[in-house]
DNA sequence: GTGTGCATGTAAGGAGTTACATGATTGC
DNA sequence: GCAATCATGTAACTCCTTACATGCACAC
């Protein structure tokens, strides 16, 4: 939320547009957090929020604090860390592939490897040119960690091809 | 479930040992949702539920009905899919990393990089070795997925290897 | 003038985890 | 004998999502 306000999302609504362009793949959220803890976080004085209204339409502009600012750094280098999931049907089926016969184990690898490229694509083509806007302004992790999330995805896609190559000459 | 215990998991306590042991890390579970669900399925008629005790300790050994194999291959061959979700607080850090100093992002790159070792490693050494003797009874995607897992993370380890020496010599 | 997007918030519900409760077996 | 593991289940709680409720601004 700190993180998220620092890079420039000053309206609660502008917070959930910007996390989902960008840190959906890894810490989606919805509205109905997102507002009670910006609640939480202006009122232990980690955010200072303002009356921001657009013509008579109520908004309010949230800013970070020296204390916000300092709570952000201490948890980018905290070592703690909420163990890391991962939950995914696709590799569930492919876990338990040995149930199908031939042809439906070579076309569910293959329904994996274009979830992948489509994945792969999707972050190279739509997310990074998103996070390269704030390329411009110092601030270069964003643009990173698409280019990570695509490479990865890139790589699994190919490691799929292969798998489905070698099923295909059986 | 179903497919757990076609991989020869009996017991509800099995199945939950199996799973940390191999789907853990794309599809977790717990023992407070293997006993509603196995008493679910088999009061849907997809499990056979037998007594199966060990000395005066209750156990119960589950099997698959015709209808339990035909549902699991319904789903292996469906289409749909809950969209993939994946929450990593290692990657938020690196998204946000601009708010640290130099010295720090180094030393964070350098952080995720060694997890991302460990988990290849972890997925190479312990949980291949565990799917491979599955391996020897026509069974062997479980070990195709743990290498594909311990793959993917060697890529990302490699990849985050890259960026620390980018980073060191500026 | 109308539909899409901007904007804030609450309430109810669902999915999953941790903690609780209990006890037998097995290996050292 | 004692600790670790096997074994089954329930209750409470937490986190998060979906649905609800409301209304203005702007572009076509």
């Amino acid at each position: 939320m700190l993180g998220m306000v620092q890079l420039g999302a000053r309206s609660g609504y502008a917070i959930k547009k910007a996390a989902d362009a960008s840190t959906r793949f890894f810490w989606s959220t919805s509205l109905a957090q997102v507002y009670p803890e910006l609640a939480r976080l202006a009122e232990g004085g980690l955010l200072i929020r303002r009356n921001d209204p657009n013509g008579s339409r109520e908004r309010y502009a949230y800013e970070v604090t020296e204390d916000g600012a300092e709570a952000l750094r201490a948890w980018l280098i905290s070592t703690h860390e909420a163990p890391t999931q991962f939950r995914d049907e696709g590799v569930l089926r492919l876990f338990l592939a040995d149930a199908l016969t031939p042809e439906d184990q070579l076309a569910l690898v293959r329904r994996l490897r274009r979830r992948a490229h489509a994945a792969s694509t999707h972050m190279r083509e739509e997310i990074l040119p998103l996070a390269e806007v704030l390329h411009a302004n110092d601030t270069r992790y964003p643009a990173l960690v698409a280019r990570l999330g695509a490479d990865t995805y890139a790589y699994a896609e190919q490691w799929l091809a292969q798998l489905e190559s070698e099923l295909e000459t059986q």
